[in-house]
DNA sequence: TGGTATAGTATAGAAAAGGATACTGTGAAT
DNA sequence: ATTCACAGTATCCTTTTCTATACTATACCA
């Protein structure tokens, strides 16, 4: 029998793909307080995200809007009303997103740690 | 009682944390690959992930090793032997990646419905 | 008449990520 | 004497992501 190495790309990737919905500098935050307040205004975000500018802002939600797991909502009315929400499909990550919010908050003190290991050996 | 806004950053959130460690367009392929096949050499690395360069490859492995997700094992040999496996403490990354992999086929076939819904609708 | 609020768009530029290609040192095999 | 395998560096370039800033339309309020 040959040695026939397993060949592997990023493409078939389905944690890629996964994660590929989650990045983004802003998307999980907006993900997460979507999640904790429910369904918010464009303005009602902007305000909760300080540093972030208009134009991510659309950016990013429209990016979550698009894999379906937010939902985005234009009353017809001036001044404009645009509300955002968490699909029941979207919420399916929820799991996930708390996983890595334990893991990261774990990490946080694994690093610590070892840098004070570090330290510590001079 | 006033309204006060929760303000949130991406610099506190664990998520973000969390996910920084496995984005970069082959970390999770060479973490789900590693964890797959064992202890991996270098160049079978290489082999196993066609289309990466060796500065990518360089460059994903060190920022694993740099938070403690896999290790760097080099042998004083010559030619070359260095080899790289998934610590103890990378372990504690499984199940996360497993529920990503996990969603990421869900959603594609999630996807491929809305399509097909969408084209139905003419 | 001018200012405010809303939910954006447009444009330009800086910074970060990734790609292409060439080069390195050393021992062993041809 | 040349070539190969190995595990990288070094350099330059392109693409993607993110930032900064200015601008839009419309109704309402003073």
């Amino acid at each position: 029998m040959k040695d026939v190495p397993v060949e592997i790309q990023p493409e078939m990737c389905k944690v890629t793909d996964a994660l590929g919905i989650l990045v983004g500098k802003w998307k999980p935050v907006i993900l997460l307080h979507l999640l904790n307040s429910g369904t918010q205004r464009f303005n009602e975000l902007k305000r909760s995200l300080p540093g972030i500018t208009q134009k991510m802002l659309t950016n990013q939600l429209r990016e979550l809007e698009e894999e379906d797991i937010i939902e985005r909502k234009v009353y017809a009315q001036v001044p404009p009303k645009v509300e955002y929400s968490v699909t029941e499909y979207g919420r399916s990550l929820e799991p996930i997103l708390h996983a890595m919010h334990e893991w990261g908050a774990k990490h946080t003190i694994h690093k610590q740690s070892k840098k004070h290991n570090q330290a510590e050996a001079k």
